[in-house]
DNA sequence: ATGGCCTCGGTTCGAGGA
């Protein structure tokens, strides 16, 4: 059992990208963000011609969230109940006996922004919605964009991002506090090689020159923790034509 | 020193992303 999760930066534009990504790699789970497309342009007969019923909430130009799965989706709830937001940034369904959440969370843009204060009250709300829903999924996974590097480690550059969005002590300190629910890190239930990064800036050649930051994440329940047998970042799509700027993370799990 | 790319909406530029 397979379960990844891919920021699209536009579904529009990134389909043919996912198809093919979909047809070579097996997964049971995918996790979409950045759709960018309105219900009602969702490319649902696509998605279910490749083998993948689809459960998904979007707005036009900004945000939107999507869970393709080769097994059925139950009980899917849009957003998060306790945080009013017009914002289409949460999907959530079971599938195979797991609660799956998919996230975009918000980018936050500058520290002390209002965007950055939104992010912030955004996770909080997160984290308490989520620390009464693992009481009744025990087998919960967070995958999504969390536009959080971790760690220093996650982060090309740690001098040059120190204190920016994405790397700010409150932004680290939300994540913890999800890993305190308790959530694993999925990539870092393993030994990894350094410099693995998920996301890389369209400009500069960043990608080329591997100047990345890991923030797109996949966060287990202890229960899930304890099955998974690798999680690996697949840089292939970043090296397509007109690819996304983020790259596919995907978790495996024995039965 | 600055901006450097991509997407969208909707017009040829600005906003947002990260």
């Amino acid at each position: 059992m397979q379960l990844a999760t891919w920021n699209v930066n536009s579904l529009k534009v990134r389909l043919p990208q996912v198809l093919q990504w979909l047809e070579s790699s097996q997964v049971d789970v995918l996790c979409l963000q950045e759709t960018k497309l309105t219900d009602d342009k969702f490319p649902v007969a696509e998605i279910e011609a490749a083998g993948y019923q689809v459960a998904y909430t979007g707005q036009k130009t900004y945000n939107g969230v999507a869970i393709l799965s080769k097994l059925p989706l139950a009980d899917v709830v849009k957003n998060n109940p306790r945080f009013e937001d017009a914002q289409q940034r949460i999907i959530s369904a079971t599938i195979g006996g797991m609660r799956i959440v998919c996230a975009y969370i918000p980018n936050g843009q500058e520290v002390g922004s209002d965007k950055y204060q939104y992010k912030l009250r955004w996770l909080d709300a997160l984290h308490d919605w989520l620390a009464d829903e693992v009481k009744g999924y025990p087998n919960l996974a967070l995958l999504g964009d969390y536009n959080i590097a971790p760690e220093d480690g996650d982060v090309y550059d740690p001098v040059e991002w120190q204190g920016m969005v994405l790397c700010s002590d409150a932004e680290r300190a939300a994540f913890q506090r999800l890993c305190a629910l308790p959530m694993k890190d999925a990539f870092r239930l393993f030994p990894q090689a350094e410099k693995l990064y998920s996301w890389w800036d369209y400009r500069q050649m960043n990608f080329r020159r591997n100047r990345g930051l890991r923030i797109d994440h996949i966060l287990l329940t202890p229960p899930l923790a304890a099955r998974c047998t690798a999680c690996e970042i697949d840089k292939l799509p970043r090296k397509w034509e007109q690819p996304s700027d983020h790259t596919p993370v995907i978790a495996t799990l024995s039965a």
